[in-house]
DNA sequence: AACGAGCTTCTATTTAACTAGAAGCATATC
DNA sequence: GATATGCTTCTAGTTAAATAGAAGCTCGTT
């Protein structure tokens, strides 16, 4: 076994849905255009190439446009954030989803109406799953 | 730029991390016995290769032990943790640890125990927050 | 008809991650 | 002393990811 596929985007890949999810669909050179504003300049063809991968692996669907193409994500975002965050519990946390909320708690990463509204939820959850 | 090395463990790396913090230090053959026990039935060398590579990238410390090495962390599990969710944060939610707690409360992952004593913590980081 | 602009496909290079064999060096065993 | 055992270092091969150049197609314009 060399090198694993990645079960999810790339961090690359990952920039590209951004971009996407914003708005679509999008030509090549404006997908071009939106990730050289990130910070990302990257020439012409490697966006052609990194698209097509992606159109490949079933992240995107592409359609004809004139002699051009336009791109659209195949896969919503909260898909992929799912996914991702499940991994991460799974592999980092052992399967432990409290430990990450708990991880997070420790960050500070939450302020004050951060936790108020988490409250909120966790009393309509606990509500849910009483009956 | 080609592939960028992560800027933390990899997947091989993490599996082996979680059997040096559970009991360390280890020579290579125990490692790879715990690792064919977890299903990774690698090759002596290829153990070996992996634990140097670690050594180099400052994950692991390694001594002498006769005509052999011992090999142990040289980082903290919680520290691997908090810096791979701390990526994720970024990276996938865009700054947004609410957004993953909110994630991870739509998956179910959470049962009652969890979120009474989620509750609980919020309870106590509120009072820490508002004086 | 020739030319340039704009788009694509095809090919190629680099590095990280993963894996493992060949060979070398002790040490214990017969 | 020869041999087997166990450990290492060195070398090497594969794939995914990231990047980009060369070459080819299709228009409109002069």
């Amino acid at each position: 076994m060399p090198r694993p596929k990645s079960a999810y985007p790339t961090e690359l890949e990952l920039q590209i849905l951004k971009i996407l999810w914003r708005q679509s669909p999008l030509a090549v050179r404006e997908v071009r255009d939106s990730l050289a504003a990130d910070g990302r300049d990257l020439a012409h063809t490697s966006v052609i190439t990194t698209l097509n991968v992606m159109v490949r692996k079933k992240y995107l669907r592409r359609r004809r446009d004139g002699n051009a193409y336009l791109f659209e994500p195949r896969i919503a975002q909260e898909d992929v954030s799912r996914r991702v965050l499940d991994d991460l519990v799974d592999r980092v946390f052992d399967g432990s989803a409290k430990a990450v909320v708990l991880g997070l708690f420790d960050c500070d990463a939450l302020d004050a109406s951060d936790l108020k509204e988490m409250r909120r939820l966790i009393d309509k959850k606990t509500k849910e799953q009483k009956p």
